[in-house]
DNA sequence: TTGTAGGCGTTATCAT
DNA sequence: ATGATAACGCCTACAA
């Protein structure tokens, strides 16, 4: 690891301009096959690797692009650290830029200092996909005005790209299926912390789904769990307390419907058949509890591809007509709710 | 989303050069309030964002950090894609990256196409993480002679920094446990694919602990699952047809143990009345499932962290001895041991 | 097919 | 405290 070497010795070793170098690094066109060889022979030998910057630089692309997130544990959040989702939205942009030649420069904005990294990413990357709630809104205006930025989220500023997932639709999916096919009717929700968006589009899915079948749904959420296990397991408890033992808890999140579960094993009511339980996300744990839970997947890998998709898209076109995205959910049935077997897996409706 | 302004407009507008305007940048020092007031002030109104490529280009420090690892999906491995524990690494690598100034730089290797991407990714960071498999030897071996290159890994190259995990002390330690408090005697040992380093070392600390309590260790696993939930619990079938029923069964990860834990309730036996059944990774399910794992914490998220600070103190100093950093594992005695509660976490030995 | 040379946006050295 | 002005390493017209 001596001195990283140039352009110029290649050029020179290989006999040949740095123009020709470039050429055929570039996989490009207007060489001998010699000459190729020369060049190619040259630039193993002396362990060249063209500097990303320079060649960044020369051609106004750095071929990065970037991605943040939030690190909520900054924010005294219940939250472990960032959602676990994350990683999956980080895996399928990887994915999907690694397949067009791109790499993915990743960052976690953890509160005030967030601005200063934010921009310091911006400077390094072609396009940046933004996770809600991990910059204020108008630094976010202030990047998307320098390079093109798209938001994953619920909602975005105008004029931002945006791909989200249908957390009402799914929400709506999984309550349909409790009323239509086991025929509850007194429903209570379990929501996440108050603000969350996510926990707000989920409550509007199981109003409207409560709406649609003719029943009366609740203006505010039966309780909060503040998506955490622990929280889940405290609402039930509470629930149970004050109220005549519903049919269903539906639950904002599957960590708050595995607490549930325990909250609900200690009060010695059977699920499913005392009381259904549902979730959201499929995380891993909902398949190994007992019984397993039912609950809504979200495709946050395909998330993740399809949001880099979408910006090196616009850094080709920058000016094309605004992207807005939105992923279907997916209704996984298991045995909390009631059903004996696993049914097959159908979309969340979208809306 | 115009056009990126340049720190020359910068300097037009506030009325000084660009080396001033790059000095308060820099948040240096030799300049006057009033001066950086002006300059700050420009900026902000024209939306610069200082280009990372010509900066990487002036100062030779691109102020990122890359980290490879390696797809499995495409190898035909059983593994999901990549293992899990590359998320936490991840996580671990963000957050060092980050805290030091710099940024992470994230690329998979699938297959063939692993090199190239790999001498990309080189060119665009100023060091390079390197997850174990996702690099031939010679390709790592080129790189590393280009750039800082560190290892996640059992072993490495000679020169190559290294972190790594204690497998073996990890495994010696649950293994320990069984013998020492349950009284186990007759163990059987789980392994993951026969070539992972990860299992062989895991399987190494299986033979350990028995011989160092007198007792004679098998020369080969008594079966093999994969690291799978399937192969788990097929090997553990398997194992029940063909021996006497074991004391204990000793997984090489959690999904076996999990498999495991599934096979042994259809064959009736309890657990861990009648057997016991330990994992490696602590992964979430250990947790969720009946009864829940004892296992081993590997500490991802700090391999992550340790291995950006090794690389990012190489990067300063180049000629500095060979880092060879190995972590602690922990041992997690939950019930399927045959614990009645939780004990206190206490760490693996080491070697 | 190949070479020449200017330019990409910053930093850093040397003056002033 | 501030300004000129070379680098930095590569790309890309434009020529030849």
């Amino acid at each position: 690891m001596v001195e990283r070497s140039t352009i110029y010795e290649v050029a020179r070793r290989s006999g040949v301009s740095t123009a020709t170098v470039s050429r055929v690094m570039d996989n490009g066109t207007g060489f001998s096959a010699t000459t190729r060889e020369r060049v190619r022979a040259a630039a193993r030998e002396l362990g060249w690797v063209p500097s990303g910057s320079a060649r960044g630089l020369a051609k106004r692309r750095a071929g990065i692009v970037g991605l943040l997130f939030p690190d909520l544990s900054s924010e005294g959040e219940a939250d472990a650290e960032s959602p676990l989702y994350v990683d999956q939205v980080i895996r399928g942009a990887e994915r999907a830029a690694t397949a067009a030649g791109d790499a993915v420069l990743i960052a976690a904005t953890r509160g005030a200092t967030g601005r200063d990294l934010a921009f310091s990413v911006a400077g390094k990357v072609d396009g940046l996909v933004v996770l809600a709630r991990s910059l204020s809104d108008e630094d976010l205006a202030a990047i998307a005005a320098t390079i093109p930025v798209l938001l994953l989220a619920d909602r975005s500023p105008h004029g931002v790209d945006r791909v989200g997932v249908d957390n009402r639709g799914g929400m709506r999916a999984v309550v349909e299926h409790l009323i239509a096919v086991h025929g509850h009717r007194d429903l209570v929700f379990v929501a996440g912390p108050p603000r969350s968006p996510d926990s707000i589009e989920r409550f509007a899915g199981f109003r409207a789904a409560l709406t649609a079948a003719g029943l009366t749904p609740p203006k505010k959420p039966h309780a909060q769990g503040g998506f955490t296990e622990h929280g889940g397991a405290r609402a039930v408890r509470q629930l149970l307390a004050e109220r005549e033992r519903p049919d269903a808890v539906v639950c904002g999140n599957d960590e708050m419907a595995i607490g549930a579960l325990a909250a609900l094993r200690d009060a010695r009511l059977k699920v499913p058949a005392d009381i259904a339980v549902t979730g959201f996300d499929d995380s891993t744990s909902t398949r190994h509890v007992t019984p397993p839970i039912t609950t809504v997947r979200q495709p946050m890998r395909e998330l993740g591809e399809q949001a880099v998709r979408a910006v090196l898209a616009r850094i080709v076109a920058r000016d094309a007509p605004t992207h807005q995205i939105v992923l279907p959910t997916e209704l996984v049935v298991r045995r909390s709710c009631g059903c004996r077997s696993t049914a097959t897996p159908r979309r969340g409706k979208q809306g």
